[in-house]
DNA sequence: CGATAGATTGAGAGTTTTCAACCGATGTGG
DNA sequence: CCACATCGGTTGAAAACTCTCAATCTATCG
């Protein structure tokens, strides 16, 4: 995974006044489906305030968190782009305040707010980039790794949310049980403190220096 | 993962002649690279004739195939549109002629082919719900279910071409002696014929059952 | 305070990999 | 055209990682 501790929120962006004309407020509370799979895009969402995570659910029930977005992010905009169905089901993580806007077809984008569509073909690739990384690390290193990456990453973009084991093993592959191993040995190594369900990282960087010895020990 | 097989090539398009125009021909060879990761793309490929494969390298060394584009086909386009530089290999898997597209900018494409900028956005959302798709059955399925259904998909795709064991193994997140023994255990049920290197699948839709059956067992 | 969701811990199981040896096909240079 | 090198494929035994299952504990919230 391309841990860029520095930009964090790379796909954030400001809505013009051209857009926020048109758009729908929807308000939904934490744990709240946005939209779930297999259902038909009507337009595209955008995050004024709170945080939504994008789940996946594989054949044999276990759940995947694809993506997650933050403050001013845009989401539901692959299967809008594509024509599809969702393939997988939007959640609130947090109480959130969202825009929608109700957009016909990518045609209308192309020819009304081709700005727009540069912007979401950007946030495409990089989103395209960062699932074909985790699928690499998915196949090429070991649960701890994956499961200290995806914490400083799940934290680094939002401090302020805290994530259970569970949702951190969803993100990098991992079963809760084995994620609370992983957090346990972390914290008797003394790069982590646990404040009762919360997580402190107590250094990041010494952290991720522990990480890579661990992987240069394994190839 | 997603198996249309009716649908073979959903990213396949027809260049028009303003493209045709400023296109600079290729010849690759098979083996030969295209680009590699970290360089910076000057533009986006297509392909005339030929396969080319996207090759990510995880840190222990492990080698993914993450898309295979066949006739038709752009590729380097994510890397392209992003500003990035590249983050997997592109390489020949089969003799090919190349055209390749000197852009400057994603901004050009914005204002001089905004219906080319329109159909890539659509190719980097399918390209997405693949890779994704794809997490999810490596968290999900057994090794046996990926290596069938990455058979039926490569097969289906590129009947011409003579998948190696390795190849079917990086594109499924399986090893080579993995995929030999899921492969002679097909040929004793009866469901493929090895031809020399080759593979012949008898039956696909008899194969995808007998795989369905295996999930079901499994939840 | 009780209920519920999340977290922890242990023991055991199982899938897939690793390592190593060997075989077979393909292609090249003498 | 053969000998040989090389690449890809096969097979077996053993190891290793991670998961599963089950029991218990602890936050958190109504």
């Amino acid at each position: 995974m391309l841990l860029n501790i520095a930009n964090k929120c790379p796909n954030a962006v400001d809505l013009g006044p051209e857009l926020r004309e048109i758009a729908q407020v929807r308000i939904v509370t934490k744990g709240q489906n946005v939209y779930e799979k297999d259902e038909t895009p009507a337009g595209i969402y955008y995050i004024e305030s709170g945080l939504v995570g994008l789940l996946g659910l594989a054949p044999n029930g276990n759940e995947t968190l694809h993506r997650v977005f933050g403050e001013h992010y845009f989401f539901g905009h692959r299967s809008f782009i594509t024509g599809d169905k969702y393939h997988a089901t939007a959640m609130a993580l947090a109480a959130s305040k969202l825009m929608f806007f109700p957009f016909s077809s990518i045609a209308q984008l192309e020819e009304k707010y081709p700005k727009l569509l540069t912007h979401l073909a950007q946030v495409l690739g990089r989103e395209l980039r960062q699932a074909e990384e985790r699928y690499n690390d998915l196949t090429g290193k070991r649960v701890i790794n994956r499961i200290i990456e995806a914490l400083i990453f799940l934290k680094n973009r939002y401090p302020e949310y805290q994530w259970t084991r569970r949702e951190i093993g969803e993100f990098c592959g991992a079963k809760t049980e084995t994620v609370t191993r992983v957090l346990t040995q972390l914290e008797k190594e003394g790069f982590i403190e646990k404040d009762g369900r919360d997580i402190n990282i107590l250094n990041a960087q010494s952290l991720l220096t522990f990480s890579e010895n661990l992987e240069l020990e394994n190839s």
